[in-house]
DNA sequence: CTATCCACCTGGCGGC
DNA sequence: TGCCGCCAGGTGGATA
């Protein structure tokens, strides 16, 4: 499910929501997701008061005090809701269930469990071993053209999986990779160290928009993902390539084509995209 | 370093 | 209606 876009929609939901609230209870209702989950070590968040939330790639990292961190990714098909307790009714895959003052809650559903809720406690949650190995922001000034081309030299791999690594830069999965680069006219397919400059820098230029206006439509719902109030995104709408195989580009009329790259299926318009 | 395959897990969909 | 194979917003590990 869930790229950058559809992250920083649970973030700001949780922002909007959950600050300054007290974790009172805490329930665990499954023994493993991607990580086990220690019952134990969550019993002692109980009674925390929630400070902040930030957003590393694909992680949230909500901030407790007392330096506590709960670093959380949705791996395919977590959701975050957020429910007045007094109305919640469990539902399958509801394998968290953090109860607040105020009579909230926070629910974490997620049927594939490949996501996973880290604690940590030494107050740099950077450099966590899940985060400690990620590249640049991709809607900072780190990601830019001169980074990414030298990034891209080294390597002879195909760009789309160059772009989705997330030692490089995070945030772009599946579905951004194959829109950002249709977007810069790009062909999926190409060897990285054979990217101009001219096609760096617009690369980059595409990422960031097609991430900014993915996060301005609330992410993108393909399936499952709803944001914390359990409406989907709207970015579904906005897509040019990704899921169309044998529908007519909004663009040329070419057919769009599909490929596996890295097990992951790529989507590319051929006349569009050199 | 690269490509490739597999694993983790569940559910939805199309085909028969 | 039912079964079966295939596919899915992610990631990491094994192998050649």
């Amino acid at each position: 499910m869930p790229e950058l876009p559809e992250v920083e929609t649970v973030k700001k939901g949780l922002i909007k929501n959950v600050i300054g609230k007290t974790l009172q209870d805490i329930e665990i209702n499954t023994e493993k997701l991607r990580y086990p989950l220690d019952k134990a070590s969550f019993e002692s968040l109980k009674n925390k008061t929630i400070r902040d939330i930030h957003r590393r790639g694909k992680h949230l990292i909500i901030f407790l005090e007392d330096n506590l961190q709960l670093i959380v990714h949705l791996g395919m098909s977590g959701v975050v809701k957020i429910n007045p307790t007094d109305s919640y009714q469990k539902i399958k895959h509801d394998h968290i269930v953090i109860t607040l003052n105020d009579n909230l809650s926070i629910i974490y559903n997620d049927p594939r469990k490949f996501g996973y809720w880290l604690i940590n406690t030494n107050s740099k949650p950077l450099e966590h071993k899940v985060l400690i190995t990620h590249g640049v922001e991709p809607l900072t000034d780190d990601f830019n053209a001169e980074y990414l081309l030298i990034k891209l030299s080294k390597t002879t791999r195909k760009i789309k999986q160059t772009i989705m690594d997330n030692s490089i830069v995070v945030g772009a999965g599946n579905i951004y990779a194959s829109e950002a680069l249709f977007d810069s006219k790009i062909l999926p397919t190409r060897p990285s160290n054979t990217i101009t400059k001219k096609e760096a820098s617009k690369l980059v230029v595409s990422i960031k928009e097609i991430l900014i206006k993915a996060i301005a439509e609330g992410g993108t719902t393909l399936k499952d993902y709803k944001n914390t109030e359990g409406k989907p995104g709207y970015f579904t709408q906005q897509l040019n390539v990704y899921g169309r195989a044998k529908q007519n580009c909004y663009t040329c009329n070419t057919e769009i084509e599909s490929l596996v790259i890295a097990q992951r299926n790529t989507f590319f318009c051929r006349k569009c995209q050199k």
